[in-house]
DNA sequence: GCTGATTGTTACAAAAATGTAACAAAAGAG
DNA sequence: CTCTTTTGTTACATTTTTGTAACAATCAGC
C-alpha cells in the first residue's frame, strides 16, 4: 500500500525537490507551504520545517499531538543545525525524528522509511483494543462482546474506541466532541445520547462506561 | 509447526535472555556466539547482532544471501542506534528488519513474528488470492468463481484484489480511490457502482463484500 | 428531606450513506 | 469510421444513522 507523506516547508523549491524524490520512491506526496487543516485522509507521516511564520512547525506539531485523531502521525522535523539542541531538549521524539538542514536527500529518505516502518509495527500491535470480553478491532471497525459480534455505528465505535484507548481518563464532552466531530458543531447532549446507545450494546460492560458528574465520561478497565 | 529461530550474539547474556523469551513463546531456539555453518535443518529466521568480531553480522548476512540455499531466510539485525543509517542505506531490508540496541523484548518478539508471517505469506501466496471458491490470479488477471472463469474488467479486478488482499480491513472510498486511481480524480460514488458490479459477478460470495456504513468497504473471509 | 444542576431515556425528524438503474463519455477492436 | 466494451456520472429510492427536544431520573450539596 502506498504511503502518504505530507511535506510542509515555506520554501517551494524544497517542497518540489522532496516531492519529486518521494514520488519516485512510490509515495503519495502532498506539499504545503504552511500548516494546513488535515482532512479525513490523514497522511502516514509529516515532514515538517520548524522555522516558519506565522506559525512555527513546533507549534503546529503540538496541536497535532494534542488531538487524539492526529496524535499518532509521526513527524520528522527539518531544522537548522543550530537548532538541534532545541529539538533534542524540547521534544520527546517518541515516534518522531529530525534532520538538520541542509540535508542529504538520502538521509531524509532513510529516516522517513525508518520512522514509517517503526510506527507501522507499533500500529499493528495496537490495532485491537480489549478489555476482558469487550474487543474492538480498529481495522475492521467491529466490536465483539463476549464472543458476539455487535453492530456498531461509526460514531458509537469511534467514541468507545476513544474512551477505551485511554482507560481511567476522564473525557469532557467538549473533548469528545472535538475528537469525533472535528469539523462541525453538535450539542454536547449528543454525547450523552450516544453514550447511552453504546451502553445498551456492550451489555454487562456498560458499567465500565461511567459518567463523572460534572466532568464527562470515563472508561474504567 | 514450531518455528526455528537462530540467535547470534557475542554476548552470552543476551543470547540467554532471548532464548528464554522465545522458548516461552513456543519457538525452537538455537543460540551461537558467532556465525556458524548452517546444517541441514535451516532456521526459519535469524536474529543477528551486527557488531561482532572477527566477522561482522553484515558480512555473514551477505554470505547467507549469496547462497540459494539460505538466501530466503529472513534476518533481523540487532544494531546500535548509531548504526541505524548504515542498515537502512546498505540493505534493501527486503524481507528483513532490524532492531536497535538496547531493545525491548516486546519489540523484538513483535518484529520476529511480523517478519516470519510476512515471509510465510510471500511463499504461500504465489500471486494468487483465494477465498474458498473465489480465486484471483494476479498474474493472468483472471477471476474464478467456483470453478468458472468470470470476465472481470480491469477496475473491477483491481478493486476486488485490493480488498481480498486485506480481508477484515475496512477501506474508505478515499483510500480505494487513491489506490486504484492514483492520478486523476473520480467521484467516490464510482466506487459504489463498481462494488455493485463486482458483487453481481462473484455471485454467492457477494456477501463477503460488505459495506461498513460510514467507513467504506470490507472483504470478510 | 429540598433544590438546581447533571445525566439518562425516548421518540422522531433530519441528514447522510448506500444500492441501483439509466445514461454519457471514453477507450479499443475491427 | 463503426460497433462494442468499459468506465464514470447522475438521479433517485431506500436504508441507516444521527442530532435534538422533551421529559424522567439521578446526583451533590445543603
Amino acid at each position: 500500500m502506498k504511503k502518504r507523506i505530507l511535506i510542509v516547508d515555506d520554501e517551494p523549491d524544497i517542497c518540489d525537490i522532496l516531492k519529486l524524490n518521494f514520488e519516485m520512491e512510490g509515495y503519495v506526496v502532498q506539499t504545503s507551504e504552511a500548516p494546513i487543516e488535515l482532512g479525513d485522509n490523514l497522511p502516514d507521516i509529516i515532514l515538517l520545517d520548524v522555522m516558519m511564520s506565522p506559525k512555527s512547525g513546533f507549534e503546529w506539531a503540538k496541536e497535532l499531538k494534542a488531538s487524539p485523531r492526529t496524535a499518532q502521525i509521526p513527524i520528522i522535523f527539518c531544522t537548522a543545525k543550530s537548532m538541534e539542541d532545541d529539538i533534542l531538549q524540547g521534544f520527546a521524539l517518541g515516534s518522531d525524528d529530525y534532520v538538520c538542514k541542509p540535508f542529504r536527500i538520502k538521509e531524509v529518505k532513510a529516516r522517513v522509511k525508518a520512522v514509517i516502518s517503526r510506527s507501522e509495527r507499533e500500529i499493528n500491535s495496537e490495532k485491537i483494543i480489549k478489555h476482558k470480553g469487550l474487543v474492538l478491532n480498529l481495522e475492521s471497525k467491529e466490536c465483539w462482546v463476549d464472543g458476539n459480534l455487535v453492530p456498531f455505528t461509526k460514531i458509537e465505535f469511534e467514541m468507545l474506541a476513544l474512551l477505551m484507548a485511554n482507560p481511567g481518563q476522564v473525557f469532557s464532552r467538549e473533548k469528545i466532541l472535538q475528537t469525533i466531530w472535528p469539523n462541525y458543531y453538535v450539542t454536547d447532549r449528543t454525547v450523552d445520547v450516544n453514550i447511552a446507545r453504546i451502553r445498551k450494546k456492550i451489555c454487562s460492560y456498560s458499567e465500565c462506561l461511567q459518567s463523572k458528574f460534572g466532568y464527562g465520561y470515563i472508561f474504567r478497565g
